[in-house]
DNA sequence: GCGCGTATTGTTAGCGATCACAAGAACGGC
DNA sequence: GCCGTTCTTGTGATCGCTAACAATACGCGC
């Protein structure tokens, strides 16, 4: 009695106690039919009194198939792809996976396959992949079929499952506000072009100025960095024709701001400025943000259920789903001056 | 011929091919001392040959160890968080280590707990904890003694492997600079009080002020968001005497520069601002804040090599890790005008 | 009463690695 | 030439679970 088992009780100790096989033990755990409901609650009882937890590493030998949701991000330090990964982390925890992460430094072909190489290690159920530039989507031709695979942000001309936000509607709408507010046209400071995101809102804005008949000035080529608005916001602020500017996202526009406020412009009475993404601090800008909003809950819950579909088998083959960002007011927009 | 395997090669098949046993071929990926340099090349060779992956699931089986570390944490949309994640992240992948993320929503033991255990069911080798409020170190109480635990920013008086930064250190730089600038105080925006880093930068205020003989104002009690700082920056900016401001966060910083902003007071030339976390926008606030550094970067490596030498048997009870702050200077501190 | 289908439970055989132990080879000392 | 070490390799059991199959019980129709 008095030596008390070290290791953890495994589903024999269950069956034991409870009087029956460690099989009919293994079915209840797995929800099976023809399992008496006396039975049942016996071995849950036994369960419980010993409070055994199965032991994943047994299952997941035998069945070939971990509980485990491994997720590539680059750069995870940002409001965007972490928001991505803590809404994923949730939602998956929710159907009972965890998810294993690999963050990657570069987006190049070979950082992306070692990350992948590492989750295919660790026998994960199934992989999610945010791939926002071409390079990304490359690295994931050569992947084994058999292992459930949803991707982020990539290539829609690529025929795999995949979740992305609509960039082009998103600049669309930030285009037709300002366009809506009087300003002749709007100058747009872009992302990486390479970047799918980027090339998505270029085109949005583009499309919705030619679509008003508006004149396309040309595009101010920059980064996601604050200091790349900064840099294009100098620029800018010595033009007097520029009254209106979408940046590609809010850390540009952060930027930008400063720029214009240090060369003595006053937002918006002076120029206009819509960003993109919505952070937190966005609201707190001066003056505060209007922004284009992508719901990442929305992307991850929608990549998850996509993803838990191919685990079950009941995928349907290259499923696309597109989220609809939508158009948050602040105070940055005005009408032009007379 | 014809007929290749569908299922990924095992250690047997690689033993076979080697013309060796499987537990050849087990010491040879165990890095075993005793096999001779040539079984170890043919080995090598037939690993190659076949592509073959050990099985980890069959590994974690029968060692009872997974090579997965589970690490918790709050809210890691924000930047501290996230970057922490990512470092941890990288550190754990150049060690041979997966991680699997639990972010919780709230920092209340139930929820704590809860992450603990689904982290447990993964049997993961150790589990790194970031605890930066009593009721999380409070969940830690109950835990299993087996399983390799490092806390970050937890509680310093509990005897658990820990790391923090000396926030009460990074806080008295800021004060020192200010009142170094000639300001007679420094007026305080704290954090939420209840969490220990909000404590230390109190704490560390306060020293500072007491060691230089300057008078100690109220201390502003605020939270971590932007709007906390515009609702203290609304307040202070109608009281003449407020100089020099030292705000728990970067954020918080944030919306006080908004508020300043809106009633026209200018930093630094009225008031001087200094926060703390060096977030990469900070560069870009109007004007660029002077702020503390604490880098997650050395916290993630000091509390992976902690959790590594609790795994591997080899670790010093109890030990803690204090990593200093430094500051960074932009141009949010000026003198106080005569 | 016999046969058959269905619900419930048990038995056995792996999954792919590690561990404990044993066996054979090589070598030096007497 | 025999014996005891040390180095190297192999054998068999085992980790905790699921899958496949077997066995038993039960009910029903003829």
């Amino acid at each position: 009695m008095d030596v008390r088992s070290v290791r953890s009780p495994a589903m024999t100790d269950v069956a034991k106690l409870a009087g029956v096989s460690h099989q009919t033990v293994s079915r209840v755990l797995n929800d099976h039919p023809n399992v008496r409901e006396q039975t049942r609650l016996r071995v849950r009882a036994a369960i419980a009194e010993l409070g055994y937890r199965p032991n994943r590493a047994a299952r997941a030998l035998v069945t070939g198939r971990s509980q485990l949701i491994g997720i590539v991000a680059q750069n995870t330090t940002l409001y965007g792809p972490a928001s991505l990964l803590a809404a994923f982390e949730q939602a998956a925890a929710e159907a009972g996976f965890a998810v294993s992460v690999g963050s990657v430094n570069r987006l190049d072909r070979e950082s992306i396959a070692g990350a992948v190489d590492r989750h295919l290690d660790q026998r994960v159920a199934g992989l999610v992949v945010i791939a926002p530039v071409a390079s990304a989507d490359d690295a994931l031709e050569g992947m084994p079929e058999d292992v459930p695979l949803v991707t982020i942000d990539g290539d829609p001309a690529r025929s795999q499952a995949l979740v992305t936000v609509d960039q082009a509607a998103g600049a669309r709408l930030a285009t037709q506000r300002l366009l809506g507010a009087g300003h002749r046209t709007v100058w747009h400071v872009s992302g990486p072009p390479d970047w799918y995101d980027a090339a998505g809102r270029i085109e949005g804005w583009r499309s919705a100025l030619q679509a008003a008949g508006a004149e396309i000035p040309p595009m101010v080529a920059g980064q996601w960095s604050p200091s790349s608005g900064y840099d294009a916001g100098r620029m800018l602020a010595r033009m007097p024709e520029v009254t209106a500017i979408f940046t590609a996202n809010d850390a540009q526009a952060l930027g930008l701001l400063r720029a214009l406020n240090e060369r003595g412009l006053r937002v918006p009475a002076d120029v206009s400025v819509i960003g993109f993404d919505d952070v937190p601090e966005a609201a707190y800008y001066i003056p505060p943000l209007t922004t284009v909003r992508q719901s990442f809950h929305e992307v991850a819950h929608a990549g998850l259920e996509l993803l838990l579909q191919q685990i079950s088998g009941s995928a349907t083959e290259g499923e696309q789903v597109v989220i609809a960002p939508t158009l948050v007011e602040r105070a940055s927009v005005a009408e032009p001056r007379a």
